[in-house]
RNA sequence: GGCCCCAUCGUCUAGCCUGGUCCAGGACACCAGGUUUUCAUCCUGGUAACGCGGGUUCAAAUCCCGCUGGGGUCACCA
């Protein structure tokens, strides 16, 4: 037995929601731990004190937990009566904010070493000098001005309190890193300068802060996405400086839109910015957006507008915004399983058959959690496919038991749909289950499944076609069987999908025709339309009483050829 | 632009390390049939890829080089 266990880490920044490319990672990161039998840690990234919110971290937290992906160290959360976190291994604080003693020691240590030394330039300065070299077509580097100061007034300046930032001194000596997905990578000791690990504010740069917690923290394998490739080496270049042991390292392959383009909240402003347009409005649809604001939003191009503005745009044009937060895809009715397994196919691959032949491509968290491996990734960046995930989707909730599907949808509801659940009780919905589970790719086009049942009966709205098809056609054939049925259902003692099916089968008999002759008249003079789910389903759903109100309605209309 | 990473059907990928069993397998999408009272589900079948050019070899999707293409990164952001 080994005695240093396997830790991995998710580290957000809390500047926004939880991106699908954040989740991603988390999730794997997750899955590596588990797999190990290790721990899965959660730390809080706010050294940004100007982007950093605490609503950001409570969102992250939560659409974590919503995902599955449980952290056993972290910022503590209650959701849905599971308590996710803690410290049991006292290494907390979980919030960068809260470490800035410790980071201190750090820089204050390699300052004493001469490993790291203040530097007192202002920003602009240094803008200048990039512009310059910028100008001049070469690389910018940081020309080490600060090491022409003597060292003892250095100290001294330090001591005395100067505004200044402390540099790392980065040796002069190729780094190759070992990662585990892309093999061997070296870089050059020119491709990096001093780079600043505490700014001026006294907060220590993200290189610092996550050497310092990783190695703190007892992370001992590092998952994340290859944007980080490059800073790595800085990393493993401060660990030996305060001698510190050196994580394993993965990088994973990026996402991106089908389009190639990088998947960003700027997506959901370009979408609504064309419906807009495209719909013409001159000025703003909702009060939430002055008409002057409105205006200059469509017209300047790097114009965005708030999450909810956005979200309020997309309601009122009736359009949907394209998914990019974790937030997004709850709201449109994806469920955890499905999203979580997609991600995890997106990039590696199980590589194991089901027992028909076909690669195995569905398999649940406890199936990640037990066989995830590194080996299965892919090196190359991947495109979102939102078709595919909404198939994996659509096969989960129609796996789903009525029960289990009637739960998530009316939790859906409750959240993003009050209406549906005002007008439909869970246990409404296990009996209606049946027929939209097969029928929906998500919970929220449940609803369209069952719209019929949304309208007051005497506000069915018929289709022309679909009637003049089932009733009208053939002599008003499909009429005369319509009353002839309606006057034997006004009898009938059970109400269930499966009587009515079967009395409907037996009237068919009866009078010697087909299902489809009777089937149809009824399916169109209850819902106006020629397509709903079974009939049983959909009488059952709508119950006798309103059932022989829209026959009769339908049947006066019919005659008086108002439809 | 410098540096770094990557490259198989439209998309996600298997195969590549350990060349021959690959005129390249699976999934989503698409197309055509079938089951069904409509729709959906479900079932069967089909179209569709080794980016290009050089090598190495008896033999290359598999190894090497170049090109092209995609991406990342060059902050007192993380």
């Amino acid at each position: 037995m080994t005695t240093t266990p396997t830790v991995t880490r998710f580290a957000p920044s809390p500047t926004g929601h939880l991106h699908i490319g954040g989740a991603r990672t988390a999730l794997l990161c997750w899955a590596y731990a588990k797999q190990a039998g290790g721990r899965f840690l959660l730390r809080i990234e706010d050294t940004d004190q100007q982007r950093s919110s605490e609503s950001s971290t409570r969102g992250i937290l939560e659409d974590l937990a919503w995902l599955g992906i449980t952290w056993d160290d972290g910022p503590e959360l209650e959701f849905e009566g599971h308590t996710f976190g803690g410290d049991t291994r006292g290494v907390g604080p979980y919030y960068q904010a809260q470490r800035i003693d410790l980071y201190n020691d750090a820089i204050n240590k390699l300052i004493d070493e001469d490993k790291a030394y203040p530097a007192f330039e202002t920003p602009e300065e240094l803008e200048a000098k990039r512009k310059e070299a910028i100008a001049a077509k070469v690389g910018y580097k940081y020309d080490r001005a600060a090491l022409v100061i003597p060292r003892e007034e250095r100290m001294k300046r330090l001591a005395d309190g100067e505004p200044h930032v402390v540099r790392f001194k980065m040796p002069e000596e190729p780094i190759t890193v070992e990662d585990q997905i892309l093999g061997e990578v070296t870089i050059k000791p020119d491709e990096f300068d001093d780079f600043i690990i505490r700014k001026r504010d006294g907060f220590p740069t993200y290189h610092l802060a996550v050497t310092v917690d990783d190695a703190l923290m007892g992370v001992t394998h590092v998952l994340r996405g290859q944007e980080h490739l490059i800073n790595t080496p800085r990393h493993v270049t401060l660990q030996t400086g305060l001698g510190y042991e050196h994580p394993v390292y993965a990088h994973m392959p990026l996402i991106f839109n089908p389009d190639g383009s990088k998947m960003s909240k700027r997506d959901k402003d370009k979408a609504a910015k064309k419906a807009c347009k495209d719909a013409k409005l001159e000025s703003s649809p909702i009060d939430r957006l002055d008409d002057a604001s409105y205006t200059e939003w469509l017209k300047n191009k790097t114009r965005q507008l708030e999450s909810d503005t956005l979200m309020a745009l997309a309601a009122h044009l009736q359009i949907s915004l394209p998914e990019i937060d974790v937030e997004d895809f709850r709201r449109a009715g994806y469920i955890p399983e499905a999203l979580n397994n997609y991600l995890a196919l997106l990039g590696w691959n199980p590589k194991t058959k089901n027992e028909d032949g076909t690669d195995l491509e569905h398999f649940s968290m406890d199936y990640l959690a037990q066989s995830f491996a590194l080996s299965g990734m892919s090196k190359g960046q991947s495109k979102f496919d939102r078709t595919k995930l909404l198939s994996f989707n659509a096969d989960e909730i129609a796996n789903l038991s009525d029960e289990a599907f009637a739960k998530r949808w009316h939790q859906w509801a409750t959240k993003y749909d009050q209406p549906l659940a005002q007008r439909f009780s869970e246990s409404d919905m296990v009996d209606l289950a049946p027929a939209v589970k097969t029928r929906c790719k998500t919970l929220a086009d449940g609803r369209g499944v069952i719209a019929f049942a949304f309208i007051a009966d005497n506000e069915i709205e018929y289709d022309g076609k679909a009637v003049h098809k089932a009733l009208i056609k053939g002599e008003h054939k499909g009429l005369e069987l319509l009353k002839a049925f309606r006057d034997e259902l006004a009898g009938f003692e059970s109400f269930t999908p499966e009587s009515i099916e079967s009395q409907v089968s037996a009237f068919a008999e009866s009078k010697e025709v087909g299902m489809g002759k009777i089937a149809q008249p009824l399916r169109v003079a209850v819902t106006g339309a020629g397509v709903s789910p079974s009939l049983g389903q959909t009488l059952a759903i709508l119950g006798k009483e309103s059932v022989l109100a829209r026959i009769d309605r339908c049947v006066e209309l019919a005659l008086a050829e108002r439809v």
